[in-house]
DNA sequence: AAAGCAAAAAGTGCATGCAATTGCCCGTCA
DNA sequence: TGACGGGCAATTGCATGCACTTTTTGCTTT
């Protein structure tokens, strides 16, 4: 071929495929609807087309990407009954997460989630968007990690990836920043007192809340407003 | 290549291979920790390594196989930890699906789930073992369509088949059946009454029974017992 | 002008081949 | 005897090629 791929290599070509892919579905940057493919891609990336199937067969095991027998594959757009499940799901899972939590932080684990989110209100006085929202990411993998159940993370950071796609814009309705710090007070507050049931309801209603705004969102933007091909093309 | 497939061919080549190894892995044909070799499924199945690999990268994404970069895939192997925290998940998982059953199953699906039960009443008495498992997997399939929440359902059939491998032995206990139909009658009780609380724990009491029959099975026939490849060599 | 159809173009699915990596065996040396 | 290491066999990882399916295009027919 062509150019050897000088990149950094993490793992195999397949992996940083799943990877780089995966990012641009749940970043954003390929929209639910759009076509992947598998050529283009693979001249994207400058690899052969193998490792592209593999990595999208892959992304379809996980969800984020539709596949239709010799039809090409699609990035997964979910229905607005399936996203409406998935948000359920979602606070019913960082529920169970907070609950354990509550039960099972270590002191340590306490002490960090307490100084951070204290941290964090200085984010929200600034209104520091993009700062914020990295730290909500932060704060959220901190709930799953504290639970200490491998299982329950893995299901939760899954059904957070699948529902990236749609919380994009969440942080832009007026005084979101504010809201969501208080959720998380609430959170951590029970936490702290060790009150699973209080933190569990509290973390099931923060992502109620998200998923309000983002149906809102979503209906707005329906997927199937048709973006073009990936780039590269040009 | 030599003989062309002449299998129906439900999907493409690569969903036959993830159903195909996937099954083996569930049913406990193939064990945790057994060495997967790319070469062997390929002739094993008549196909070539491409689809099998393919197939490999999938099941690795639902976490049934592992696969170690340039090192093979083995049939995932969990540690006793990891299992114990697929149990738990399972267990809220199944709660979860009682309780939406309770409080949005359909008159139909009541009644259904209801009459099923009560049939089974009768394998427990035959003490057929191999019936009433068939009955207990359309169960617990109906407690997750019952549910009417596709992502839930979706995280439960899954985490029930990566725990399937562990949970083969657990109706080889003696009286376990009857105890079984009692956990389940406990769950359509409370389905009926429309309680989703109570559906919840009793669901999730159900599962903890389970896991702790599989628990003991599973300490004593430890995964590190070494299989021998998937036949076809001889 | 619209509908139908045929052939070409595009794109997917799988097989095969080759390079690269790993593991193993055995010889060498301390 | 045991540790080290060089070469060989086995196996994985990726690229490429060809067959087959779907989609598109452009012609024909009414």
């Amino acid at each position: 071929m062509s150019g050897k791929r000088n990149l950094i290599r993490s793992g195999t070509t397949v992996d940083q495929m799943v990877r780089a892919i995966g990012d641009r579905i749940v970043t954003g940057f390929l929209r639910p609807g759009e076509k992947l493919d598998e050529a283009s891609l693979a001249a994207r990336f400058d690899v052969s087309r193998t490792p592209v199937r593999e990595a999208l067969g892959q992304l379809s095991a996980m969800g984020l990407v539709e596949r239709r027998p010799n039809r090409g594959a699609i990035v997964a757009v979910v229905t607005q009954e399936h996203l409406a499940s998935m948000f359920e799901s979602m606070a019913e899972l960082e529920g169970i997460c907070a609950r354990f939590c509550a039960e099972r932080m270590t002191a340590g684990e306490r002490r960090a989630l307490e100084v951070e989110h204290q941290a964090s209100a200085r984010l929200v006085r600034l209104g520091a968007e993009e700062d914020y929202e990295y730290f909500n990411t932060e704060f959220h993998t901190r709930l799953y990690r504290g639970a200490h159940s491998t299982h329950i993370s893995e299901l939760t950071v899954m059904t957070r990836s699948r529902l990236a796609p749609f919380r994009r814009a969440q942080f832009m309705l007026p005084g979101r920043l504010a809201k969501s710090w208080q959720e998380h007070d609430a959170i951590v507050t029970a936490i702290m007192r060790g009150d699973g049931a209080a933190a569990g309801k509290a973390a099931r209603d923060h992502v109620s809340i998200v998923s309000e705004a983002s149906a809102v969102f979503a209906a707005g933007d329906p997927a199937s407003r048709k973006a073009d091909s990936i780039g590269l093309s040009s």
